[in-house]
DNA sequence: CGAATGACCGTTC
DNA sequence: GGAACGGCCATTC
């Protein structure tokens, strides 16, 4: 299989290390986490997202999966983060993975 | 192996 | 800002 172990447990590393009122969006995981493609991310989830703060993982039009999107958006208003309209505020509540202690492979 | 599916993204109208 | 199209990748049947 490509996806190795590596992979997800980097992608699992920066979901787990987002900070409470802070959100991702997949591109910007499969980026950080040296995927090639924001679809693994999102079958990561789907498949390991048991012990992950998924909720914490939005799509680049900062709104969640629909299935999602109304826990979604109500445990993030709970912890703080911006929500406009029913859609996440990216502008201030996107969490900034290379800035964060989770170092990406190559850097 | 081929086709279908999916927690997506970027560009374009 | 929103709808439509294409692309990209991994999984499952």
């Amino acid at each position: 299989m490509a996806t190795t172990e590596a992979e997800v447990e980097r992608v699992r590393e920066l979901v787990a290390s987002i900070p409470r009122g802070a959100v991702v969006t997949y591109g910007d995981i499969a980026a950080a986490a040296g995927l090639s493609t924001p679809r693994t991310v999102g079958w990561i989830m789907r498949t390991d997202s048991a012990d992950l703060p998924w909720h914490r993982v939005i799509g680049a039009s900062g709104r969640p999966a629909a299935h999602l999107a109304s826990k979604q958006l109500a445990r993030l208003a709970e912890e703080g983060v911006r929500i406009h309209d029913g859609r996440v505020d990216l502008r201030s509540a996107r969490h900034d993975l290379m800035h964060s202690d989770a170092v990406p492979p190559d850097r």
